[in-house]
DNA sequence: TAGATTGTTAATCGATTAACAATC
DNA sequence: TAGATTGTTAATCGATTAACAATC
């Protein structure tokens, strides 16, 4: 049976629509904390940065959440995506490398957020480990498997090295965990089954950089850049 | 006139495509480095976790630059992608923000490469300003506009917290920048004609749990769990 | 020439969007 | 009932993929 790495459907709820998913929560936390009992597809739309038609798609994938005439209920569509994305419970989540990166992550507040809980910190440097990073002792990559099996870790944050990310990611898989969200510049090779998700600063700049680029042969009247590879360049 | 943000073509080249000729670029300067002369749209391909088909469609829209019964010279490839990336010239990159986050994108290694120099940082806090970062000064957030015109800043990074991201969105707008890559969770509100890419790390976290509680469902016989809103919780 | 591999075609698939009937 | 707003339909658009003719 050959399936696809990322598998989008299963109670059939599109990939594109899981990925809004978060966008529409945060919104209507907002919302909730303001007091807002009902919210319209039309201001929900707004306040997250899409289309109220898209969004009511989106929404009609998981249910008939809605009131016609009226909007949405904000906490009871709180619950129901939140139950949808599995934030009604709690997933035990490593971070491997305690660097810059690391320790970043270990601080920022959105994931120690509802649904998260950082199980451990890891890092191969005897002088990184021990140190006491957002309330958490860091341990020596040695305890990686152990970790993971004794605390249910779930999800793996890869921020080491890019030298040392697939073997990190081996040891992982190998130990069951089939959740990654690497951070390293590198394109991980796992098994069928096994999720990544992939954020990747240098990427995200040169698609800037694309645009940015377009924007200013715009401005300039397009000039033609030189098309032809340079006698210059040394091959 | 209405154009919708992120505007796909120019020379046609379309969105999904751009967003992958970091990653070819990415696998062909490791096969340079490894002294590579030329390579198939299959090796190619497969070092960047893309199926060939897909690779030749999206070179195809540079232009033909591949030699059938060969393959792509390495060199050569590297030359039109970083040319079609807009890379082949200097961009001064600001970070907002010098946290612990805006510390590790600062010393992140990528940042630096080709293409990317760091003109400034900023901060708003004055203890942090005056610390010396990855060999720059930090400089107080009075200072965007200056810094911005006299440095030629045209992309922004935003890694301030989520309080502040809109204002100083706002800010660098009004400075003229129209490349901004946001790391605060939320969403900005921009004029038309403005590039904004978002790295979210809680959202890429519950698309992750997202999948997998899928994974758990089919393991446990997909136990049917509840679907109705919980008669104890609270409205 | 024979073998290899590109660039393109065409079919398929998934995502977006406007419009509106259903219904509160 | 009249007004408001959802949930769904259907059209459109863009992305993916396999297959293969072109051609080195």
């Amino acid at each position: 049976m050959i399936r696809r790495l990322s598998q989008p459907r299963e109670r059939g709820i599109p990939e594109a629509t899981v990925a809004r998913l978060p966008l529409y929560l945060r919104a209507l936390n907002g919302m909730s904390e303001r007091g807002l009992a009902t919210v319209s597809s039309e201001d929900l739309a707004h306040a997250a940065g899409v289309n109220s038609a898209k969004l009511r798609k989106d929404l009609s994938h998981l249910g008939s959440y809605g009131t016609r005439g009226v909007g949405y209920d904000v906490e009871y569509l709180i619950y129901q995506i939140s139950r949808e994305l599995g934030l009604t419970q709690d997933w035990a989540v490593a971070i491997v490398g305690v660097g810059n990166l690391g320790r970043a992550l270990a601080n920022y507040g959105g994931f120690v957020s509802r649904g998260f809980r950082i199980a451990a910190l890891l890092d191969a440097d005897p002088d990184v480990v021990g140190d006491h990073i957002a309330g958490l002792n860091v341990e020596h990559i040695d305890e990686l498997e152990t970790v993971i099996r004794q605390r249910g870790v779930s999800i793996v944050v890869l921020a080491t090295p890019a030298t040392a990310a697939q073997q990190v990611a081996d040891r992982v898989v190998a130990a069951g965990v089939t959740s990654i969200l690497n951070f390293a510049p590198v394109v991980l090779s796992v098994p069928e089954g096994v999720d990544i998700r992939k954020v990747d600063l240098s990427i995200e700049l040169q698609i800037l950089a694309f645009h940015e680029q377009r924007k200013m042969d715009r401005m300039t009247g397009g000039a033609a850049m030189a098309e032809e590879w340079p006698e210059a360049v040394d091959l």
